[in-house]
DNA sequence: AATTTATAATTGTATATACAATTATAATTG
DNA sequence: CAATTATAATTGTATATACAATTATAAATT
């Protein structure tokens, strides 16, 4: 199970990867900023939830997309508020495709119907593992 | 998809990790010092193809092995043999209780039949992907 | 209102893993 | 058999992620 569960998330990633490959971010980076491209100002601890990633990973891939001006952090309060730059919002259309390039890439390997279920499946053990 | 499988893996890990620290050891330190007990002599090339770990990680996992006199290595050609040390064999016991230990606590959380069939899907999704 | 407690974010540090380059040896071929 | 190519392992370096500690602010309690 261990290594079972291992393998296929490195096998993902390495999908993953190429699909975005074309907008020159790895996948966290790119979910973390459609996560802001669709609710502008959110904060890390909502990003944290979302990607269920730690909250100092979060700051750490903000920290980089802040410096390649695809994101701002404007403070307030304890809070932190995320923005996509114009920049981020030109990069939308191309992102939306790697979604699609991803997509497509899994599914051709591992058929649609059986990898829809599949995620079904998984999410249901992520789920139950969260508690 | 790609978050569903690697928040899968990361809780897996975390099972895993807690498992395993009756030995003091990570999760893929125990998988290899496992397979070098079932078969001494065993080289990081075999190591590699049986955890799907690239070379260099294996190289990186024996060497803490060695430090912690529970491997060693023997260079044999242009070959390595790794064989487990007299600590390692004691060891043994304690790692089969991990094993089962991890058995139990991930199907207590996913249900028995469940964990079982979910088992045989990601391996075969792993198959696919190997490609 | 002052003090305590809780929360959000960040920083310092550590770990697992990978990729690319290198080294050492073996196998093959001209 | 000398030269080339292939293979096994290692090393140097980079990345993603996490945990623990810290900082800054807000909320709650006395």
């Amino acid at each position: 199970m261990y290594f079972a569960t291992n393998a296929l998330a490195r096998k993902m990633e390495k999908i993953a990867v190429n699909a975005w490959k074309k907008v020159d971010l790895s996948p966290s980076h790119a979910y973390l900023l459609m996560l802001a491209l669709d609710a502008p100002g959110i904060q890390p601890m909502k990003l944290s939830e979302e990607l269920h990633l730690e909250p100092s990973t979060i700051t750490r891939l903000i920290e980089k997309l802040e410096e390649k001006k695809l994101l701002v952090r404007i403070a307030d309060g304890k809070q932190t508020n995320v923005y996509p730059t114009s920049k981020a919002r030109a990069l939308r259309p191309k992102m939306k495709q790697c979604v699609a390039d991803f997509y497509d890439k899994y599914s051709l390997v591992l058929g649609k119907e059986e990898s829809d279920r599949f995620i079904k499946s998984i999410n249901r053990m992520a789920d139950k593992l969260a508690v």
